[in-house]
DNA sequence: GTTTCTGCAAAGCCTTTGCATATCG
DNA sequence: CGATATGCAAAGGCTTTGCAGAAAC
C-alpha cells in the first residue's frame, strides 16, 4: 500500500475517533509502518531519534495502542521482556520462529496447520478470534 | 506417577544441587504438581493458605522455578498478565484454547499440527525446542 | 558450625496514568 | 476558545533480589 494511502487512512480514522491529527501521532505512524521486523518500544524510539524526531515514551505507547486496535501493526511477545511490534502494511498473516541461540526471528505459514487449527475450535464450539503460534528452536548441529 | 516418587525425584534434585530440603519447598511441590489447571501464583498462594500453609510470594516464585527447570510443572502465560504454572506429571504435552468470553482455557492437542512444526524447523535448518501454540476463542453463535 | 533458606522490604522492568501545559480544530 | 494531546514524573502490576535472622545438614 502507497504510503499516503495509508496516512490518510490514518488522518479518517482519527478524525472519525474525534482523536487530533498531531505531528507525533504522524511520526510514529510513519515509523511503526515500515517493515522494520519486530521491534520493541526501545527500538522505535531509537530509530525515531535517528530520524531526528523526539516523542515522550509516553506518546509512543499511547499511538502504538491506536495503531494496534486500528490494523496498521500487529503486538507480539516472545517471552523476553517488552512487547514487539510489526507492520501489517502489505504484510500477511504469518507465525513466527525464534532462534534461541541469535535472537533471530523467522516468519512462517503453514495452510494446513491454519485449517487444522479451524477444525479443532469448531469441533469445541469456538470459533477462532486470534491466535499465537511461536517456534524456539535452535541450530542442526549444534 | 505417584506422589511418593515425585517427591522422592524432587528431594533427589535438590540433594544432588546442594539444595536443601525445606518444609516450605515440600508443600510447594505438593501443591504445584496438582492437577488443579492453570494458576497464577496468586491462585497457588490462595490454594496455599487453605491448605494451612504459609510461605512468602518470594520463597514460593523461587521454589516454582526450581520446579520448572526439572520438570515438575510447566509455565504459561495467556497475555492477561501473570504467569500461569500447570502440573506436567501425568500430564501429557498439549496446547491451549483459551475462551476469551470465559477465559476457560482449554487443552488441545494435534499430531499433524506437530509434526508440521517440525518440518518447517526442519526445512529451515533448525530443530525445535519448545514451541507455543494457542488459539483464543469465542463460542459459535454469539 | 557452615551452608543454604526464608521472609521482608526494596528494587527492577515494562507499561499505564494523573496532571499541568501546549496544541489542534 | 473548547476539546484533546503531550511530556513528565509518579504509580501500577508482576517478578526478582539483597540482606539479616533462621533452619538444614
Amino acid at each position: 500500500m502507497d504510503n499516503q494511502k495509508v496516512l490518510d487512512k490514518f488522518k479518517r480514522i482519527l478524525k472519525s475517533e474525534n482523536l487530533k491529527v498531531t505531528p507525533q501521532r504522524l511520526s510514529i505512524l510513519k515509523e511503526a509502518v515500515m517493515p522494520k521486523g519486530h521491534r520493541d518500544i526501545e527500538q522505535i524510539m531509537h530509530d525515531l531519534i535517528d530520524s531526528g524526531i523526539k516523542v515522550s515514551r509516553a506518546t509512543l505507547y499511547r499511538t502504538l495502542d491506536i495503531l494496534h486496535t486500528n490494523g496498521f501493526i500487529r503486538k507480539m511477545n516472545i517471552g523476553d521482556g517488552a512487547d514487539r511490534y510489526e507492520t501489517k502494511i502489505d504484510s500477511p498473516h504469518h507465525d513466527h520462529m525464534i532462534c534461541i541461540e541469535t535472537g533471530k526471528i523467522i516468519e512462517f505459514t503453514s495452510d494446513k496447520i491454519e485449517s487444522i487449527q479451524e477444525k479443532i475450535a469448531k469441533d469445541n464450539g469456538y470459533k477462532i478470534v486470534k491466535h499465537i503460534h511461536q517456534l524456539f528452536v535452535k541450530p542442526i548441529n549444534k
